[in-house]
DNA sequence: CGACGTCACCGTAGTTGTGA
DNA sequence: TCACAACTACGGTGACGTCG
């Protein structure tokens, strides 16, 4: 039985005066800690984070990128320091000089997907991992069971693209049943499935949008006021898709109640107005 | 045996209607 | 015109059967 390593390092020696550089990417935290008197040597990017090796990692937004920022980073900081014989083009994979030296950094083979301390994961997992057919769209006989593995790769970002859906149509989507979408959803802190509210803000901008182009040859000023207002409530729809755990503004919500407001009397007026033709 | 899928029921957010 | 009631659609929850 084998037990997995824990991924927690401790940072005693370093102060935060040392703290040079922050970068943040979306609901990710990637904390690279080093000393800055001592540059650790990268031989290259740890396998566990090549895509190649994990396809879950697929669905944290640029990490690629960011894996060679760093990596560059540490290479820049080399050059300045001794110069060691090596090759770049390790970081494409090539890592044919790759020898176990004392100063080389240990890798990290924690399943970023995972909670540490769970069973580790054999090799014959990422042999595995790919779609089933029963994943496959057009197939239609009985639902089977989702595997463990394809609920652990859905991220934030995967449930994002259907927040514009029913949660009953998110899930189908997402190829999971209901509780397991929920328990996701609870597990990235979002209580309530957005789609109403966002459903709501749609209809919004969209009737100001026809509102907008109504005014455009009427009134110039008011035309402008409609798009900025528009602005807004698109603005407020990306940050609800971002936290999806944000409410409406109150502001928006008295605005749709004027606008419900405005439909209703259109419609009664349109209806006062047909009900005499009707009735002759 | 624990986790998943499905269903029924309930609560509530969003929307519409109405009476003062 | 406005506040509030009523309605509707949809999400949450719990129970239960099934599966791995």
């Amino acid at each position: 039985m084998k037990k997995a390593t824990p991924i927690l390092i401790l940072l005693n020696n370093f102060c935060v005066s040392q703290v040079s550089e922050e970068y943040q990417n979306g609901v990710w935290h990637c904390i690279f800690a080093f000393h800055s008197n001592h540059m650790p040597q990268f031989s290259n990017i740890p396998p566990l984070l090549l895509v190649t090796r994990n396809p879950k990692l697929q669905t944290i937004p640029n990490l690629h990128n960011d894996l060679h920022m760093i990596y560059n980073l540490g290479w820049k900081a080399k050059e300045k320091d001794i110069p060691q014989g090596s090759s770049r083009d390790e970081s494409e994979g090539n890592s044919n000089d790759l020898q176990p030296s004392q100063s080389v950094l240990p890798v990290l083979y924690q399943d970023l997907n995972c909670l540490p301390y769970e069973e580790d994961v054999s090799d014959s997992e990422f042999q595995d991992n790919e779609m089933n057919d029963e994943s496959l769209p057009g197939f239609t006989e009985k639902k089977k069971r989702t595997p463990s593995d394809h609920i652990a790769k859905i991220a934030l970002s995967d449930l994002i693209k259907y927040f514009d859906m029913p949660i009953v149509e998110a899930s189908r989507h997402l190829n999971v049943g209901l509780t397991v979408l929920k328990r996701k959803c609870r597990e990235f802190g979002i209580h309530r499935w957005p789609h109403r509210k966002i459903k709501s803000l749609d209809n919004l901008i969209h009737d100001l949008q026809e509102e907008a182009k109504q005014q455009e040859s009427k009134d110039k000023a008011a035309a402008m006021a409609v798009t900025e207002r528009k602005r807004m409530l698109e603005s407020e729809k990306e940050n609800i898709e971002k936290k999806p755990f944000m409410d409406i503004q109150t502001e928006t919500k008295r605005f749709r109640q004027d606008v419900f407001k405005r439909r209703h009397r259109a419609r009664a007026s349109e209806k006062r107005s047909s009900t005499p033709a009707a009735a002759t």
